[in-house]
RNA sequence: CGCGGGGUAGUGUAAGGGUCAGCAUAAAAGGCCCAUAACCUUUAGGAGCCGGUUCGAGUCCGGCCUCCGCAACCA
């Protein structure tokens, strides 16, 4: 059986997920339910990712000690899996010592045996406010915007990781395409880097600095950035650096590996440089999504635009916040949200598209009675062209990660369902072979949709039956109501 | 002139030197009445601006305008 391993990039979780943290899973989310759906040995990850010292400024602000500020916050994202209903297999915590660290180490030792990890003096500006590095954005007129104050320049001792020395072979799989990026504009974005030539980085911290993370192997005095571990979450999950990596040598490499558009170095930079320097090949694939605004706008707690997943969901329903998520969103260029665009989306396209053309054929299929299953053999060709040809669509869409194109190709379904009911005027007289003919493509419509919208699928095949050999039709309550 | 990527109907998008720039949604007219005042058919509506190459340009080239990203923790 061909293995299929998914990764979504693990959130900081210094703060509430809200809508646009999503993406990430649910992209994933449809793409892991259509290889299971085909046969795969799928493995779908997700996590948290815990350490830094963002997250024990975040902690301090609201008077919890890091650890039960991570919980809470891991927690609210591990619960997206119902409120999104998600379909990973595993949930990967960076604060996990049994399950993450002992992967890091591992890993840590082998970019270490490669010579790669050496100690250097970092030169840096340093914000007595923010207790931490800040960079020339951070700064205004010299001082940082934050605190007001000039930083000082300070030197301190950190591990460094040798990356520039993989520069050229990076560069050589990414052109190649042995590791494919999607969109193609990332793509050379990342080429366009790699041929100025990488800079070595810095993989620790001073513990006196920074004591929450997962400490370097050897060197009490530091404590690993969070590259340097928050990346191996990928293998450590798969039990890299344990007793038993029988799932490591399973999965491994990652056939796709998901993220933001802001991820984009880490994961096709720094991350391809590790795993080479430790001996270990590239993933396939890695799908760089936009981001999402809110009304036009970066979505920003300032400005008070974030918008709850849980309390959209809570308003129109888990389907409809997938739906709009993947079909109103380009997957690769930034999207926007509004509740306006989203209401018209709904009520265009779930509630009078799909949820009406199931509401109708369901009703002349239930009012007809029971089907002889003679029928299935004079299904007229027309139909089954109509289903493969989408079918098809489907498949070739989502090997490009165009979720969105795929969704328009499962409409034409719809559309083309519409105009064959009103063509045949399917409730007038006895039509049993037209009405069976739209059943068995409703049928189809569903087992299509199910990666998209497995609950509205669900529904819809649980309204088909067959019993004893005879179909028998169960209307169910409307799926999509107009709001 | 730092680098890179964009700007297609109100909205979301497709194609990509050569059939009326395709599709969906929102809008208008007719039809239908099985269905969630839904559905079907038809109509109207479009390439940021200015030049150039070409028999022919959203598509290639140049300039301008504009938006986005750009390695220390941000999906």
């Amino acid at each position: 059986m061909n293995k299929f391993y998914i990764t979504t990039s693990i959130p900081y979780v210094n703060s509430a997920p809200h809508l646009g943290n999503v993406l990430d899973s649910l992209y994933a989310d449809v793409l892991a339910r259509y290889k299971r759906q085909r046969g795969f040995d799928v493995r779908f990850l997700t996590g948290s990712d815990e350490h830094g010292a963002k997250i024990i400024r975040s902690a301090a602000a609201a008077g919890l000690t890091p650890k039960e500020f991570v919980d809470k916050n891991s927690a609210e994202f591990r619960s997206l899996k119902e409120t999104l209903n998600l379909s990973w297999d595993d949930f990967i915590r960076t604060s996990d010592r049994e399950r993450h660290w002992p992967g890091t180490e591992k890993f840590w030792k082998k970019l270490e045996e490669a010579g790669d990890l050496h100690k250097k003096i970092y030169k840096g500006l340093y914000c007595v406010g923010h207790e931490a590095f800040v960079t020339e954005k951070d700064l205004e007129n010299g001082n940082c915007k934050d605190h007001q104050r000039k930083p000082e320049i300070i030197e301190e001792e950190n591990w460094f990781f040798k990356l520039s020395k993989y520069s050229k072979e990076i560069y050589k799989q990414i052109i190649t395409d042995k590791f494919k990026i999607f969109p193609e504009t990332r793509k050379n974005e990342i080429l366009s880097l790699l041929e100025t030539g990488l800079e070595d980085v810095s993989f620790s911290r001073p513990s006196k600095d920074l004591n929450w993370g997962v400490p370097v192997p050897g060197d009490s005095t530091q404590t690993m950035y969070v590259w340097a571990e928050a990346l191996a979450s990928y293998i450590s999950s798969l039990g890299y650096g344990s007793k038993n990596e029988s799932m490591f040598a399973k999965y491994w490499p990652a056939d796709v590996q998901i993220i933001g558009k802001d991820n984009l170095r880490f994961h096709a930079a720094i991350w391809p440089g590790m795993l080479l320097a430790a001996g270990l090949p590239l993933p396939i694939s890695l799908f760089v999504h936009g981001f999402l605004t809110v009304d036009g706008q970066k979505i920003s707690k300032t400005v008070g635009n974030v918008i709850d997943p849980v309390e959209l969901v809570k308003k129109y329903g888990t389907d409809a916040v997938r739906y709009y998520l993947l079909k109103e969103i380009s997957p690769f260029e930034d999207g926007d949200f509004s509740y306006e665009k989203f209401e018209q989306l709904y009520n265009g396209d779930l509630a009078n598209g799909l949820g009406n053309f199931v509401a109708r054929v369901l009703t002349v299929g239930e009012k007809a009675g029971e089907f002889d299953p003679a029928l299935e053999k004079k299904l007229p060709k027309e139909i089954l062209t109509k289903i493969e040809l989408v079918k098809k669509a489907v498949d070739e869409k989502l090997d490009q990660f165009k979720l969105n194109e795929a969704l328009v190709a499962v409409w034409e379904l719809v559309h083309y369902g519409d105009s064959y009911v009103n063509t045949r005027k399917l409730w007038e007289g006895d039509k049993k072979q037209e009405i069976f003919n739209t059943l068995t493509l409703l049928d189809n419509l569903a087992a299509i949709l199910r990666p998209f919208l497995p609950e509205t699928a669900k529904k819809i095949t649980d309204s088909i039956c067959w019993t004893n050999n005879q179909l028998e039709i169960k209307k169910s309550a409307v799926l999509f109501p107009r709001v």
